[in-house]
Parts: C-alpha cells; sequence; structure tokens
DNA sequence: AAAGTATCGGAGCACTGCTCCGGTTGTCAA
DNA sequence: TTGACAACCGGAGCAGTGCTCCGATACTTT
C-alpha cells in the first residue's frame, strides 16, 4: 500500500474541483452539491467523500488565490499606504469571484472552526504586515487593526456584489478616514 | 359585503405576524415559514394565502421600524454630520434585529421588484435630506451620494453580525472620511 | 490471476419553498 | 333565525435541497 491515494480517485478529485468552479461560478457559493456531481458524471456520495462540507470544496477553489494574495502583500513596494489600500482593493475583488462568496470569506475571517479559516490566516498575517508598515509611515491611524480593515474589505465586497456601486468607489470611501 | 376582511382572516393574520417575529428573532430571516405555520397552529396555505412571499412577511415586520427611522430623520436636529452619523448608526443597528436582514434591507435598497422597496425608498429620502444639509454645512464631503452612505450602512451591519467588531466601531471607521 | 480493500454510486431520510383544491365557516340578506 | 355563498382554511403533493449509509464495483499489489 503507497500512501498515493488511488488513480481513479484523484481523477475523480480534479474533476470535482473543476466542475464545481464553474458552477459556483454560475450560481454562487450555494450551487447544488447534487449537480456538480451530476455535472460530473458522479454519484452524490463520492463528491461528499472528497468533500465531506461546502467549505471544503471552496477552500480548494480558494487556497490559490488565498496564496497569491498573500505573496502579493509581501512583495508590495511603493508608498506604504497606497500599497494597503491596492492591496485591500484586491482582496475585496477576489472575494466576489463567486456571488456569495463574500459570506465564506467574512467567516473564515473570524469563525475558528471555518475550514477556510486555516488558509485566511496566513493571508491575514500578510495584511497586518502591509497596515503596519503604513501606519509607522503615519499615512494610516494607528488606532485601526487588521481585522477591521479586512472586515471593511469583505464588506464592501459583499455591498457591491448587490449595488451598481462599484468596489473601488466603496472601498475609497470606507478607507478614505483611515 | 364590506371591504373589511373577515374576522378569522384578521385574526390569523396578526397572529402570523406575532409568531413571525419570534421565529426570525430566533432562526434568522430565513426560518421555516412551515414551521412559523405549525407554530401559529394554522397550515401551511394560510400562511402563503395573508403573505404571498417572505418579503410580504418580513415588509409587515418592518415597516414600523422603517417609519420610525423616516421620523427620526425628519425630526432630527443639532449639528448636521453628528444627527446623520447618529441615525446612519440607527439604520445600522435596526437591520441587525434579525439575522440576515441587513441582506433584506440591502436588497430592498436597490431592487425595485423587493416587497420592501416602497417602504424603503421614503426613508431613503428622508436620510437623503439629512445627507443634504450636512454636506451644506461643509461638514460631509459633497461627492457622496445618499445610496453610497445607505450602502455603507447596510454593510455595516453586515460586517458586525458576523464579527465580534460593534456596529458603532464600524461606522465610525467607514463614515470617518466622508 | 486472484484477493482484498479503497473507492464508488444512489436509494433514502428529513427538511425546504410553494401550489392547488376540496372542505369549512364567518357574514350578510331574507 | 336561517340559509346561501363567498371568503377562508388546511394539508397533501411536487420538486428541490443537504447529507448518510452500505452493497456493488474496480483498482492495485502480491
Amino acid at each position: 500500500m503507497t500512501d498515493r491515494p488511488r488513480a481513479d480517485a484523484r481523477r475523480n478529485h480534479d474533476l470535482i474541483v473543476s466542475v464545481a468552479a464553474e458552477a459556483f461560478a454560475e450560481h454562487g457559493t450555494d450551487a447544488s452539491l447534487r449537480e456538480i456531481a451530476r455535472r460530473a458524471g458522479l454519484g452524490i456520495g463520492t463528491l461528499y467523500r472528497h468533500f465531506p462540507t461546502r467549505d471544503a470544496l471552496l477552500e480548494a477553489l480558494l487556497r490559490q488565490n488565498f496564496d497569491r494574495l498573500r505573496g502579493l502583500a509581501e512583495t508590495s513596494t511603493g508608498a506604504p499606504r497606497e500599497a494597503l489600500v491596492r492591496w485591500l482593493g484586491e482582496v475585496a475583488r477576489g472575494s466576489t469571484t463567486y456571488r456569495g462568496l463574500s459570506e465564506q470569506v467574512m467567516a473564515a475571517l473570524v469563525d475558528e472552526s471555518s475550514e477556510l479559516h486555516a488558509s485566511c490566516v496566513a493571508m491575514r498575517a500578510a495584511g497586518a504586515v502591509l497596515l503596519d508598515r503604513a501606519q509607522r509611515d503615519g499615512s494610516v491611524a494607528a488606532d485601526v487593526t487588521a481585522v477591521e480593515v479586512l472586515s471593511l474589505a469583505a464588506g464592501v465586497a459583499w455591498v457591491s456584489e448587490r449595488s451598481p456601486i462599484e468596489v473601488d468607489r466603496l472601498l475609497s470611501l470606507a478607507l478614505r478616514g483611515i
């Protein structure tokens, strides 16, 4: 027995992820899991074994983006305030790739039992560094925390999901005073 | 035939509203309608005849508060900026009385087909007056619209629903710069 | 090639929103 | 008071959901 999963299992895993990406893009994060399984030509049981919860499936889709955002924060250069604002815009925009995603991201930010939480913590830490730099610089108010600023970004994403106002406009309003 | 509804219809209408208030407080705005009917000792058909949609039921519960907020805006006195901020806080807090309510309020703000929209328009107009006064005063930036500022309030309500950060704190952050 | 186990698939449960229509009952006129 | 009739009630039923459980399948390794 090797520790590698069986070939068919791996194939199905990847298949589910790619079908789920389509389905979430089409119907939002509460797309029917049964429908995803059907579209992948698999049984519902198979989907649930690979991804016991909806969060686990989302996590597989989002980890890549979370990592990208973390990298972006770490390699960011230039004026500290602008770098922070730009990065938060990226976070907010990333939270609108699927309708309903901001909900999940907000949950991951706060709820430790969320499957996305782990992926999110690293990103939050990277953001905190960006924030800290801007605060030392004096270009961002010293009394603001990383969680607060990320919450604002998630809130902005949420609002812009269901309103014609654009992410950048809302973010610039919300961050104007910090 | 009078135009008044039958006595039993009126009784059931009021009963449903009061049971729904409990249920929404307990389980959020997506509480089971069947369960509400059951708790009221009525059939599900009866509930749906009185309130064809969930929004219609919510509307019955929220109109009172919408009217109160409108009144508050109209009779408000004192420093224009503080009056606006205080009022928006009231709006945000009102949007957290049931879990998931901010979602509905945000929809009502934008979506004209929402059953809550009508009740919401009057409130928005009242808020616009408050905003306008603060802008003439110079204490609030001139480029901000009423919808934007109400969207921010709804977003704040949404965030504070699922985070330990409090409404007042978030609102003061979001409005600091306007 | 055969054994054995990881993997699969879907029937089934409890729930949801919502519709439809036969039976009941309040109400107004006679 | 009594009848007639429309307004009203109630729940069976449909199509969908998330999730579990276990007999059948098929991949791997010996």
